[in-house]
DNA sequence: TTGTATTATGTAGTTATACGACATATAGCC
DNA sequence: GGCTATATGTCGTATAACTACATAATACAA
């Protein structure tokens, strides 16, 4: 399906790019879910701006990383509510980043830097 | 000396300036010797291009992250070799940023995505 | 019923940083 | 003499994050 080339292409994922998949990674969601759970996640300290979120979503759209997954669906009431899902390919991209950040903390470690908050 | 704020400004780090404070924790170098040095320590996956190299040098010396260290040396030969250290500032930062590096990968951990190559 | 917070999506302009291409220069080896 | 490695640097471009601004429905309380 996906070679090696087209995950390591997309690699390495920005910090919001990265937590905007991982949320995606257990369930589908609109922009605004992900906007809290990003900051749940990552225990208040990274804030998406609109600015920053819905231009990484149409960036993603455009990669192939995501995919809408309301296409038909009742939109209930007001403005449109947009739901968002990993691809196949998104969700490899996803574990091929945790790799490559597990792989940065053990160069560190054998350097021998031990984090301090 | 240095507030958590003054750490927290730096950070994340990008993978070219991560790999570069990593390179000269362990000791003092010349900017070709830290290309050397990120590729080896990366596995060849990433190789600085100069423009990035002495670009990155450059800002990490105006943020108080890095220092010349080889003032009054005596320039054997030829094209000054310039040599950087890291400040107390630097230093704190990149443990700042494997803490931060630990928590993104604990993150995935904590909604199953396991790592792949 | 009015106002305020929360939910929800989006654009415009600015800034920071990585990258590739180009440029220069010495040292050592064949 | 020519090639490779060592060594430092600039310029232009592309990408992506950020702030500020803009719009709109829903829910709740005064």
């Amino acid at each position: 399906m996906h070679t090696i080339e087209d995950i390591q292409a997309n690699l390495p994922l920005t910090e919001v790019t990265y937590f905007i998949l991982l949320s995606l990674a257990s369930a589908q969601k609109h922009g605004y879910a992900i906007m809290k759970d990003v900051e749940a996640m990552s225990h208040k300290r990274v804030s998406l701006s609109t600015g920053t979120l819905y231009g990484a979503l149409k960036r993603l759209l455009e990669q192939g990383l995501i995919l809408r997954s309301d296409e038909g669906e009742t939109n209930h009431s007001g403005r449109t509510r947009k739901n968002y899902r990993l691809t196949e390919l998104g969700y490899r991209v996803l574990q091929a980043e945790v790799h490559r950040l597990d792989n940065l903390v053990t160069a560190a470690q054998l350097r021998s830097i031990h984090e301090s908050a």
